[in-house]
DNA sequence: GCGGCGCTACTACCT
DNA sequence: ACAGGTAGTAGCGCCGCG
């Protein structure tokens, strides 16, 4: 019969010496199946030395053939290496782990230049061969079988034809689970050697809602545990989501079953358990486990990542409607009764957001899923190469390429592109200006990529020369990057056509404006993918000629800009801010198209943008009368909150030019605020990420310094954490001062320090800029020339 | 012993 | 753990200084 299945995930096992490829599935009544393929062969390919004649190398592989792992075939394909036709021997054998025992003795056999694909996951490799994607509708025609006891599902089927893609349609209702878990931490970071897990919080888009508890002592989770497994497998969620679930819940739930001696059954397999898979995910047999924590931290504006500020951000739980409690003090309110109750609310609103978050998530992995063949919960653990890779090597099947290695190698540099020095001041009525893609862009032009690269002699006639390079790209045929990009951005086309067609609240709406997002994703990563050493597709010399090409042709819009009368402020990359003249605008964009042959347009327009003398900084006034600020301060994690704010506001008072002499005002009335004890501690909180473990680091640093602190308070510190202090009172230097915030008192902050090194510099930045100095900031009362006097007298002198 | 200087380490930003 | 370009803070070694 003809089965029509949304595939969810994809595994194997091994029946004897048979492979058999499980694909974990949804029915059109949203049940949980499962299509097996016995069918199936591992394989990889012999690539022969120049001069060797693949067919001659056959029965050299044969000979390696033991009885007990045979290899069941070899023989000689077409298939293309960088674009070039070569003659490839395809190695089957039996079970997966053969292929890694023969690769090993393949490439020791004389003839042979390289073993490829060898390195691919078996279950991958079915998804790629098969050309279907998870996160998709598949129709394939299949025989229902055996029951088994060992899976839950609704049925099972065996496969016995070719899958049909049954192109974009909405997703089943997916049974989506949140969960959160909450463990006794009296020693700082709970340890799962001594601590138990004291409340397991669910909700799933049912609607439901349960918060569990365990009983008091050690060992009070000996319950608890068994109660989680049984709630996931009575709810039979299709998808379970945590918040740095992979990080932290899932590893605790697991060591703690392990030394409880539970079974921590929560799979669709009766005989599979949470484990460690590729990415540092946490893999569940037949569910799609996703940590929402691995899309949060590509939201650049949210510069705390904890789950309470992200669901502000995105709108899914207010901070002022839900209750908080400092992670380092669950244990007090566990242990003191008459808070236990705030406890449990809390659980509930962290296990809601998640659930929100997931909401606000999910439809993107969806597409990203789909177009990567990446299940969604790897998607998300993936970094974004490796998630552009696996689309590659989709794309490369369709072309016959094989897939290169993934080869180590030395870390290497090249020159980038330009950034223009600002015309510092105000300016009024500015346009900004961006190259469209400009990157994938050139790519596609010039034809650029490891196969299509001439080393050597080739005519102006036939090749394209990099300026200033001399690297040569053929002109024909579209290389491997050309043909893939080519391919995401009509797909991005199409799909934007397509969009047109739906009102924007509609559910195809939103489908297929996450699908175009994530096409640009993917087009926007293939040149940094291409200069990434790690990439298997890595190729600088195509790096270095996109950039080389990107920065010939942001000199000539500048030089065409200029010719037109269009005054250049700054430039970065790929965009110019130019004076906003309505005609010359229009005729630069025309000159580019017919001069370059790339698209222009004007992103944003500023009624008025300042520039100090720094590159990549700027606050802006937009049309709306929002300001933009860029680069400053006022947008960076390290600074603190009330440096932040007085930044802005002094960004503020400039642009609107509402009333500047209140920036000076706020200034000091903040200043001595400070200095009266009267700023909250939170707004004195220095936020940096530790990016090695402790012992790494050769200076010391106060983020380092106060980590070290955070250590001996027993909390848990590994590369990635945000460590968050503050800068006491006392004497020595500024490390020797940071102290984690959590312990800090309000009465040991070092004002002074604030005053010097976070608000006068903020303030300063910008006011300088207007000859004011940290001695008028930092006076009280007098009158000083203010930002009023000052700008009128400038209006005066020009006029 | 200490301030100034130049350099390095480090982080987070921009495109 | 996709790229390079950039600004900025803090630490640290060195120099000069009777």
């Amino acid at each position: 019969m003809m089965i029509r299945f949304y595939l969810l995930d994809v595994s194997y096992e091994v029946r004897g010496r048979e492979p058999v490829i499980l694909l974990w599935g949804l029915n059109e009544k949203s049940e949980p199946i499962l299509l097996i393929d016995k069918s199936f062969r591992p394989y990889f390919y012999i690539l022969p030395e120049e001069d060797v004649d693949a067919e001659k190398l056959i029965p050299l592989i044969k000979a390696l053939s033991k009885p007990s792992s045979p290899i069941l075939e070899v023989k000689v394909v077409d298939r293309k290496y960088y674009g070039r036709p070569v003659k490839a021997l395809k190695v089957t054998t039996s079970i997966p782990e053969y292929v890694r025992t023969y690769r090993e003795e393949a490439k020791k056999v004389k003839g042979v230049s390289e073993v490829l694909e060898a390195d691919i996951r078996f279950s991958m490799r079915y998804l790629i061969d098969k050309d279907i994607s998870p996160s998709t509708w598949l129709e394939v025609e299949a025989v229902e079988s055996e029951g088994s006891q060992r899976f839950r599902v609704r049925k099972i089927y065996e496969v016995k034809g070719e899958f049909k893609n049954a192109g974009i349609d909405l997703p089943p209702p997916l049974k989506v689970m949140a969960f959160d878990i909450e463990a006794y931490n009296p020693r700082g970071s709970p340890i799962p050697e001594k601590d138990p897990v004291i409340i397991v919080s669910l909700a799933d888009n049912s609607g439901d809602l349960e918060i569990l508890t365990a009983g008091e002592g050690p060992k009070g989770d000996l319950d608890l545990i068994p109660q989680f497994t049984e709630r996931v497998r009575a709810k039979d969620p299709d998808i379970i989501v945590g918040y740095n679930s992979n990080g932290f819940d899932w590893p605790y739930l697991v060591k703690r079953a392990e030394l409880l001696g539970i079974k921590l059954d929560v799979g669709r397999s009766a005989d599979g358990l949470p484990r460690t898979s590729v990415y540092g995910h946490i893999s569940i047999p037949g569910r799609l486990n996703v940590d929402l924590y691995d899309f949060a931290k590509e939201i650049y504006e949210v510069k705390v990542k904890s789950l309470e500020e992200v669901a502000e951000y995105l709108g899914v739980m207010k901070k002022s409607e839900r209750v908080l409690i400092p992670w380092f003090e669950i244990y007090k309110y566990w242990d003191d009764k008459a808070k236990r109750e705030t406890l449990l609310k809390y659980a509930r609103d962290d296990v809601i957001s998640t659930l929100g978050l997931a909401d606000k998530f999910i439809p993107f992995a969806i597409q990203l899923s789909s177009l990567t063949g990446l299940p969604l919960d790897q998607v998300g653990a993936a970094s974004v190469g490796f998630r552009l890779e696996w689309f590659l090597i989709r794309a490369a099947r369709k072309f016959k390429e094989l897939v290169p290695n993934r080869v180590e190698r030395p870390y290497s540099t090249y020159k980038g592109a330009i950034v223009l020095q600002p015309v510092k001041g105000i300016h009024e009525n500015i346009a900004v200006l961006d190259f469209s893609s400009m990157y994938p862009s050139l790519m596609i032009k010039y034809n650029i990529g490891p196969d299509t690269f001439v080393d050597g002699e080739c005519s102006e006639e036939e090749c394209y020369v990099i300026p200033g390079l001399n690297y040569r790209f053929r002109k024909e045929p579209p290389g491997f990057y050309k043909n893939v990009l080519t391919t995401l951005l009509s797909l991005r086309k199409k799909v934007k056509e397509e969009l047109r067609k739906y009102k924007p609240d509609s559910p195809q709406y939103r489908l297929l404006n996450e699908r175009q997002k994530a096409l640009k994703v993917l087009a926007n990563a293939s040149y940094g993918y291409m200069g990434w050493t790690g990439a298997r597709w890595y190729f600088k010399e195509g790096a270095e000629a996109v950039t080389a090409l990107g920065r010939e042709t942001i000199q000539k819009a500048i030089e065409i800009a200029k010719e037109l009368g269009l005054r250049v402020i700054y430039g970065d990359t790929d965009s110019l801010f130019v004076s906003n003249d309505r005609d010359k605008i229009e005729q630069f964009i025309e000159k580019v198209r017919d001069e370059l042959g790339l698209e222009i347009k004007v992103d944003k327009v500023y009624t008025r943008v300042f520039f100090t003398e720094a590159k990549k900084r700027y606050v802006g006034l937009t049309l709306d009368g929002r300001i933009d600020i860029v680069g400053f301060e006022a947008v960076r994690g390290d600074w603190t909150d009330i440096a932040k704010d007085v930044q802005e506001k002094v960004a503020q008072a400039l642009l609107t030019s509402g009333k500047p002499e209140d920036a000076i005002e706020y200034v000091r009335r903040v200043i001595k605020d400070l200095r009266m004890g009267r700023i909250p501690l939170e707004k004195l909180v220095i936020w940096k990420k530790l990016t090695k473990k402790l012992e790494e680091y050769d200076v010391s640093a106060p983020h380092v310094e106060a980590a070290k602190k955070l250590v001996e308070l027993g909390v848990k510190v590994v590369p990635g954490t945000e460590v968050g202090y503050v800068i006491t009172k006392g004497s020595g230097s500024i490390s020797s001062r940071a102290v984690p915030f959590i312990i800090a008192k309000p009465e040991d902050i070092d004002t002074e320090y604030y005053v010097k090194h976070q608000i006068l510099p903020a303030a300063l930045r910008i006011l300088s800029y207007f000859g004011i100095t940290e001695k008028q900031l930092e006076a009280a009362g007098k009158a000083q020339k203010t930002l009023v006097d000052f700008l009128t007298s400038k209006k005066q002198k020009s006029k």
